[in-house]
DNA sequence: TAGATTGTTAATCGATTAACAATC
DNA sequence: TAGATTGTTAATCGATTAACAATC
């Protein structure tokens, strides 16, 4: 599946795509053209028909695409026919966010243990010590990270994340965090999101 | 201040910057160069240079850019050199998270209230009745709308701010939601991010 | 002064838009 | 078949990179 090169601009675009035709496909619709896509999406539909186009022909002339053929193709690429096994680190308020989100589980990212630095329960999990993570990792299969501890420890933890073999971070921690080239990270800044908030709020007055 | 055009390219880069900047002050350096922020930062220095054309010459030849000057500038032109009113639209776990956020409060962000569909407490609040947004921002100047409600109201909660006359929402509802052109919306889409995350996970596999 | 580094122009690269033949 | 819509090429636009004169 994973043959073509996919430009990084569409690469951003295709969760976006996904969810709508899982939307699409729940309200039970068979088929979309590029022209509906775009306006629902404000993309263009010459931008969704090159996007498209990146992972060969998935439509049809005259027809457009194929709800259910859209779909999995779109979950095969962004890797969302396997599970991952998944543990938070940090069982504070975005800890619990995380482990409480029910997207999470639908999606197969299956959290497996959490921790912190405080011993405790949270959901039914009994939340283990972080200095216990290395050794969890020699005994169980980790793919993911999620990393929302505060910020001045982040990168501390992050190191230990990366030291115990765990190749995947995703990052709550309001801090750029330095990692190895073949550690994967992927950040959610919240502030960064607040900050362009304000830049428009400021900008149209 | 916001008399040049800045491209949107810059507009992403600048919470980054100003983030940055805030570090290097508070270890109390004092000037910087455009190579050094591109190491870290991940850029080019020939980016950084750019994007910081774009808002006037704030560096010097020979010498690089001055850290208060430069984080006076990005403060002004992120709108941070003010105070935004704020109510938190949903009190589950993300607004909680966002509530108990202490960046927030730091960067000016003034929660003013939290509204749900439950009564109960959440910080030092009393949380109101979402019915109850609209005459409360009668007599109360709120800025922006926290929108952490669960996705099937997402829209109908959105469409109550939008009409209560609310012009910025921070959604992080897991859905792309409607609102008029004049209604700044900033998206945290948790759900995509983590499907960045298996991409590129799949993708080195 | 000499070395360093900006500010800015020009060249390159990548992404978006436009257009239309192919074809369902 | 006729109408609709894709797939794809070519044109345009914007962003990044390279280069270097200006100058601190």
């Amino acid at each position: 599946m994973k043959t073509k090169f996919i430009s990084p601009a569409t690469v951003k675009r295709l969760p976006r795509y996904y969810r709508y035709v899982l939307q699409l496909e729940k309200q039970g619709i068979k088929k979309v053209s590029s022209k509906e896509l775009a306006n629902t999406l404000d993309f263009t539909a010459s931008q969704v028909r090159q996007d498209f186009c990146q992972f060969g022909s998935v439509g049809q002339q005259g027809y457009g695409y194929d709800i259910s053929i859209l779909k999995e193709t779109l979950l095969n690429i962004l890797g969302l026919n396997r599970e991952y096994d998944v543990v938070i680190v940090g069982a504070g308020n975005i800890g619990k966010a995380v482990a409480n989100y029910p997207g999470f589980k639908n999606d197969g990212f299956k959290i497996k243990a959490i921790f912190d630095v405080e011993p405790g329960k949270l959901k039914n999990y009994d939340i283990k010590m972080i200095e216990d993570l290395t050794s969890y990792v020699e005994t169980e299969n980790v793919d993911i990270a999620v990393l929302a501890v505060p910020m001045d420890v982040a990168q501390d933890v992050a190191t230990i994340i990366e030291k115990s073999g765990i190749k995947a971070i995703w990052n709550f921690s309001a801090v750029d965090i330095n990692v190895s080239e073949d550690t994967i990270v992927e950040n959610i800044f919240m502030s960064d999101s607040l900050y362009i908030l304000s830049y428009m709020i400021d900008k149209k007055q």
